[in-house]
RNA sequence: CGGGGUGUAGCGCAGCCAGGUUAGCGCGCCUGCUUUGGGAGCAGGAGGUCGCCGGUUCGAAUCCGGCCACCCCGACCA
């Protein structure tokens, strides 16, 4: 691959809205372009990049057992419907019609297509178990995208699914793709932390998230610092290192606190800390009011609220939506004589004494409320988030918190899908029974982006060999000299003769850029040819890894670079 | 969806508040000569519907309105 023909557009300067070094340096790097918000083309570099990292992701599914399959990005609406998902969803989901108005939707994940296909098939116990992935192009309308691939709307993912006779064989399979993630984020020389997680709209009992840990990552996780504990923030567990405070412990008593929505106000009105009161937040949900209870020094997890209410399809009640609700004391609402709206209580709730909470008419709050005497705290679930601070449920030992970005998630799904789209295998006996199913990704572009995260220094890129768009990179500083572009091309075959691509600089530029160049790019050995070839018959290899360089003769070249490769990080 | 910001040459930006010749700068690009081991020099040159639509005005990149796109913050403390 030659440098110029705008095969490697390099830019100078930053992109103005990259906020991130994997967006900023594959830009310059010229490895892809944006083509709209969250949506990003590949140039030919990125391209090869992005390859590696897939085959590195199909070596590993195949050396587990799986089987690569090609499914449609345009997925009927009929399947998702049959699931339950068409309407769960919600916006984030691309829906269109086809010119007859059949409705489709680009697909966000494929367990309904692939569900079909399997019950369709109406397989034996003798079939199963199986494994099928693809390696393609998804469509979220995500809220936000950002970071470059990090967070895109259209992304690359690889798309497991697997199907079982029984629990431990899904057991089985959850450890085996496990162990081929593990040996994928190796491969990629990324770093990875396994969480518990949480398993969303994908559904199912349980899930492990691949994080690698990172400042911009987009989940906060929660770790244990004396067990093995570790999860991320959206399902954790914690037990609270405080009490609910007893602010006035005895009868109920109706306060004045006129103006005095926030529970800072009420707090420091009271003379009193915010552990002692509730916190209550409004949700609204298929048009109906959710009034969320929580001690009043946390917050409410959105995503354990979804968890609780089957849906992410509800949203913080608007400025708008107040009036419709009148009966609501907005500002003032509190879980005593709370009638006719829909209730949800933090665990920590259960049993409280002597706490401060809203009186349900403006400008009043409650002190002296106790759970059980005055109201009951129900449903009871864990909906409020963790803070630094909070202890481990299992053990007691500190919990710390951090930062990590997901590149792999597997789940196991039991029959979340397999029921409603009646998949069902016959056992020994004949019977029909629904098949047992895990669904496993791994996102190949935030996989990308994440190796250029975590290798790359100021002058740019520092491709990792395995995932090197190429691994060498040949410099030509005399373009007119006739016998260094011989070596050069004689090189570059050599090297091809070895497997080995080349992205050759055939610019005529000065050194400076071209060599700047090749550290933007990242290459991992850069190969210099100048006039030390006339002058000792020399060229020069730096490995952009560590940045050493030295000199080899120009008949053994091919085989040092080959020797030095294998040496390269 | 709410708030804020930005949109001027391929990229990065100035000009806009106080409307007034041919709309500027740096980088990049083209031609020629010199230069060539860490972002060269000189000379010449090309490239712009100033996001789009409408309005105000003798006159709009500049003021006003609407729309679109992109970016940031938030989606949470009632």
């Amino acid at each position: 691959m030659r440098f110029s023909h705008v095969t490697v557009p390099t830019l100078r300067e930053k992109p103005a809205d990259a906020e991130t070094a994997s967006h900023e340096l594959l830009i310059r790097a010229g490895m892809m372009r944006p083509a709209a918000a969250g949506i990003y083309s590949f140039l030919p570099l990125g391209a090869l990049a992005l390859a590696r990292v897939e085959n590195i992701v199909r070596d590993e599914m195949n050396a587990a057992g799986a089987l690569e399959v090609a499914l449609p990005t345009l997925h009927p609406s009929e399947p998702w419907i049959q699931s339950g998902r068409w309407q769960a969803y919600g916006p984030e989901m691309m829906r269109m019609k086809d010119r007859q108005g059949r409705e489709f939707c680009l697909g966000p994940t494929a367990e309904e297509v692939i569900t079909s296909i399997i019950a369709r098939s109406a397989p034996s116990y003798r079939d199963l178990p199986i494994n099928l992935y693809q390696i393609q192009t998804k469509f979220r309308d995500e809220i936000r995208p950002r970071f470059g691939l990090m967070r895109g709307r259209e992304f690359r993912m690889k798309d497991a699914y697997s199907f079982h006779t029984s629990e431990e064989d899904l057991d089985r399979e959850f450890k085996a793709m496990y162990g081929a993630y593990v040996s994928i984020a190796k491969r990629c020389s990324l770093e990875t932390s396994v969480v518990e997680a949480a398993t969303g709209l994908i559904g199912g009992s349980e899930s492990s998230e691949f994080m690698v840990p990172s400042d911009i990552g987009e989940d906060v996780l929660v770790h244990c610092e004396s067990c093995d504990y570790g999860a991320n923030a959206e399902m954790e567990k914690h037990r609270p290192a405080i009490k609910m405070g007893e602010a006035a412990a005895g009868s109920l008593e109706e306060v004045h606190t006129p103006g005095m929505t926030s529970i800072e106000e009420v707090a420091g009105f009271m003379k009193t800390a915010q552990t002692s009161v509730i916190k209550c937040v409004l949700y609204v949900s298929g048009n109906e009011p959710v009034a969320v209870f929580v001690p009043g020094y946390r917050d409410v997890s959105e995503s354990k609220l979804a968890m609780h209410l089957g849906t992410d399809d509800f949203h913080p009640m608007r400025e708008d939506e107040i009036e419709r609700y009148p009966d609501l004391a907005v500002g003032f609402v509190g879980p005593v004589g709370l009638d006719g709206v829909k209730t949800v209580f933090d665990s920590e709730l259960k049993g409280v004494k002597g706490v401060i909470c809203g009186a349900n008419r403006s400008d009043y709050h409650l002190r002296g409320v106790e759970e059980e005497r005055d109201f009951n705290a129900e449903p009871l679930f864990d909906v409020a988030s963790v803070q630094e601070g909070d202890l481990c449920f299992k053990c007691g030992g500190a919990l710390k918190l951090s930062r990590g970005i997901e590149i792999g998630h597997i789940f196991k799904l039991g029959l979340k899908y397999s029921e409603p789209l009646n998949a069902v295998f016959s056992d020994k006996s004949g019977e029909l029974k629904p098949i047992i199913m895990g669904t496993y990704g791994i996102g190949t572009s935030r996989m990308l982006a994440t190796v250029v995260e975590q290798h790359h220094d100021e002058a740019g890129i520092k491709w990792p060999r395995a995932v090197a768009p190429l691994p060498v990179e040949i410099i030509v500083l005399g373009t007119e000299d006739a016998k260094q572009v011989e070596t050069a091309l004689k090189l570059q075959a050599d090297l091809k003769d070895r497997g080995l691509g080349v992205l050759y600089d055939d610019r005529d530029l000065s050194p400076g850029i071209k060599f700047n160049d090749a550290d933007l790019v990242g290459l991992p050995l850069q190969v210099v040819i100048g006039k030390k070839l006339a002058s000792d018959g020399t060229v020069d290899v730096k490995t952009r890894y560590t940045g050493l360089k030295s000199a080899f003769e120009v008949e053994s070249a091919a085989d040092m670079i080959t020797r030095a490769l294998d040496e390269a990080p």
